[in-house]
DNA sequence: GTCTATATCGTGATAGAC
DNA sequence: GTCTATCACGATATAGAC
């Protein structure tokens, strides 16, 4: 059974936004990639930052889910390690993964979009609720970059025998060690 | 005595590209704060890239450097400590950072510019030179890392009551542990 | 749902006067 | 070195037929 055009829309919008920058991809490439024309995608998605919209939705609800669990658990190590846990294995969804890096490739574009907006507020929330502020700078500042660690496995280029679950136990045994002093 | 028009220019430039973006930065809208019109622009740079290049001239013959450097030395924890201290002490000097992370945040624009190409395999093949190809994933991930982690204590948000230096130490920290298994 | 046609705008860039 | 005036282009977006 074929996808429905708007989830198309989605993935090569995703895909072009990704290679070569949200400013940088017209409607009209989408739309050929498609093989429609630019007005039938205004069928599909009100403006561009509709489409934009429709992605980060992907994956905001699913970070603010995550913080809003770690807002009712204890500063503790075990929290720590759940989150990253639980991050990594977000990351492992379909498409997830894909929206992260659009959205960390499109930070400046993509300043003023409200949906982006509440995604690195909560990013940067989630990152504070994992240190205490008299903790030492070195370990907030590891901490923060955990999360990021997990990210940046996928983006870091590697020989091609190793495969994407062994990039990702190594990217988390990184994220798991930038955890502790 | 007074900066040259050139410099202000650079300036302004660098600020807005990093804030909204380059696509989103207009010539028209560094004419309007340097006040003058965009046609005067053009005297001083011959097209929009030309400035881009301007901006990465600060960084690149640096990294570059660093890199011939590492290739004449041994493989050795004392060579990766040095690489880190000496890519810290770049840091430090003026506009440096600021040039890095318009790069950073513009990665995908300019992804065909020739000198942010350039920027981006010296910057590859200095990380390359940091681990050995049988070293474990997690500590070559971990090296890749280490080299961002100095960038990423600028990003990062914190408190005002720490200074510049407090935290470029503790990027430092960081950035050295990143090295070892 | 998709089309053609068009409106409207801002962009990078150039020519030539001063 | 800076100006005015202008060009050519491609962008997002809309109207209305099919």
């Amino acid at each position: 059974m074929r996808e429905d055009t708007r989830t198309r829309i989605q993935e090569i919008a995703l895909r072009l936004f990704t290679e070569q920058g949200y400013e940088a991809t017209s409607l009209r490439e989408i739309a050929e990639e498609l093989g429609v024309t630019k007005a039938a995608l205004y069928y599909h998605f009100k403006t561009k930052d509709d489409i934009v919209a429709s992605l980060a939705d992907l994956r905001v609800a699913e970070v603010e889910e995550l913080l809003e669990w770690v807002k009712t658990q204890p500063r503790s190590p075990e929290t720590r390690r759940e989150v990253v846990l639980r991050y990594a294995e977000a990351l492992r969804r379909p498409r997830y993964m894909e929206v992260a890096r659009f959205m960390e490739r499109n930070q400046t574009a993509l300043r003023d979009h409200p949906k982006i907006v509440r995604m690195r507020e909560a990013m940067l929330e989630l990152v504070k609720e994992m240190s205490d502020p008299d903790d030492p700078l070195a370990l907030r500042l590891g901490r923060s970059m955990s999360l990021f660690a997990l990210h940046a496995g996928k983006w870091m280029p590697h020989e091609e025998s190793v495969s994407e679950d062994e990039v990702m136990e190594a990217s988390l045994e990184v994220a798991l060690r930038l955890l502790e002093p």
